[in-house]
DNA sequence: TGTACATCAGTGAACGCGCGTTCACTGATGTAC
DNA sequence: TGTACATCAGTGAACGCGCGTTCACTGATGTAC
């Protein structure tokens, strides 16, 4: 897939152009799923014709990267703002958990809230271009959360603390897919479920595995 | 989507070709992914011709739906087989981190030696078809495992240990998602924390959330 | 402040392509007598 | 065991469609003097 940059919008009215061709996108994506999306239906929903289009965005696939891209730092965000609020290990568990789970009432909130967020969720899983986009902020968290882990873990190897980091920011993601597809009481108890399971796993690790007494 | 039911195969000639169309499309996933998966391109891969692979699937998600059953069968073999060997709770913490992981790495195993596995695990997140196929066995899965639950946690409410199973289900298929993304050591290390989590989840289930002394 | 011109933004119409799918058919296999 | 016939299995060739994409263009906006 070429992603070679197109223009980018200069006046007023490219760039209003550009948000409207993003905004289509995203509500198509919410409508029809990410099999059917289309540069076509994309164009008629906005109301261009497919020149418009193709001026900012090479492809249909350009388009998911960039709603992708904004969907994750708006992950980020919330990340990186909860965590300044509290650092890992300052709190006791009762108030961790409690933490843990608003972080990720406000990460579902957020997806809910974009437009086909639960779509391009999905899709980061099974389209290439988008699978890269997601690795690269997953790396990102889970190097932002290490280094707080470090501190707390000055025991614990690298190589599994690595993958405990790795693991939560995966378990997150995969708490707002389940949170998305599901009705909203089952969807409030698995956030709080996963929300324990992360608080406990994190309060349990040693430098051993458990058991190994 | 239209689902209608095609012929069945009835002779030996006719019951290979049907084989070797799957065959086809498992290992076409592998190489080239669900976005360019084609019928014509599986007819081609398998020295057919489209009728004749129209004879049998109504169209490409039949064909994926019928892979998806299939692998998702396999692993619904495995988490039984390992659930009659170890009746949860009859073995100590260490004993279940040894058999957790074995269990995961089986599955890890058996996706990764599952023609295409790895794609229609992918794509059992973004094809609605198979998103339903997913569900089912996921439901399927956690009744089982919520069955034995509920012997071992009598006194942990209904909605909690449903969240639970089902949560336990879904990490599972996580820890293989993982696992098929990196490198044979990373994939060890994250298969093995999953492990850990799991089984530490479930050691501390109680009827109250944690730190709420 | 007004006008001429350059650049930016979007249109209308069409293209080639591979997709899923179907038709009328030929050839292979099984079965009845 | 041999033959005639019915059914099953697969072929060759083509279809309409929507896809992504591009062309030469008109109209809108900004800028220099």
């Amino acid at each position: 897939v070429d992603m070679a940059t197109k223009t980018q919008p200069v006046q007023d009215r490219s760039r209003t152009t550009y948000e409207a061709i993003l905004t289509a996108a995203g509500e198509l994506l919410e409508e029809i799923g990410i099999e059917r999306f289309s540069t076509n239906l994309v164009c008629q929903r906005a109301g261009l014709t497919p020149p418009a289009l193709y001026r900012y965005f090479p492809n249909k696939y350009a388009l998911l990267k960039e709603l992708g891209i904004r969907l994750l730092a708006a992950h980020g965000e919330v990340m990186f703002r909860t965590m300044q609020k509290t650092p890992a290990g300052t709190v006791g568990p009762a108030r961790s958990l409690i933490r843990a789970r608003q972080r990720q009432q406000e990460l579902n909130r957020v997806t809910r809230e974009f437009p086909g967020g639960a779509w391009i969720l999905r899709a980061m899983r099974a389209v290439p271009l988008l699978r890269d986009v997601r690795r690269d902020a997953v790396e990102l968290a889970a190097d932002r959360i290490l280094l707080a882990m470090r501190e707390r873990f000055p025991l614990v190897s690298e190589a599994r603390l690595s993958a405990a980091t790795r693991l939560a920011v995966e378990l997150s993601f995969l708490a707002t897919e389940i949170a998305l597809d599901e009705a909203e009481d089952v969807a409030e108890s698995i956030t709080q479920e996963i929300a324990v399971m992360m608080v406990q796993y994190f309060m349990h690790l040693t430098p051993e595995l458990p058991g190994a007494v």
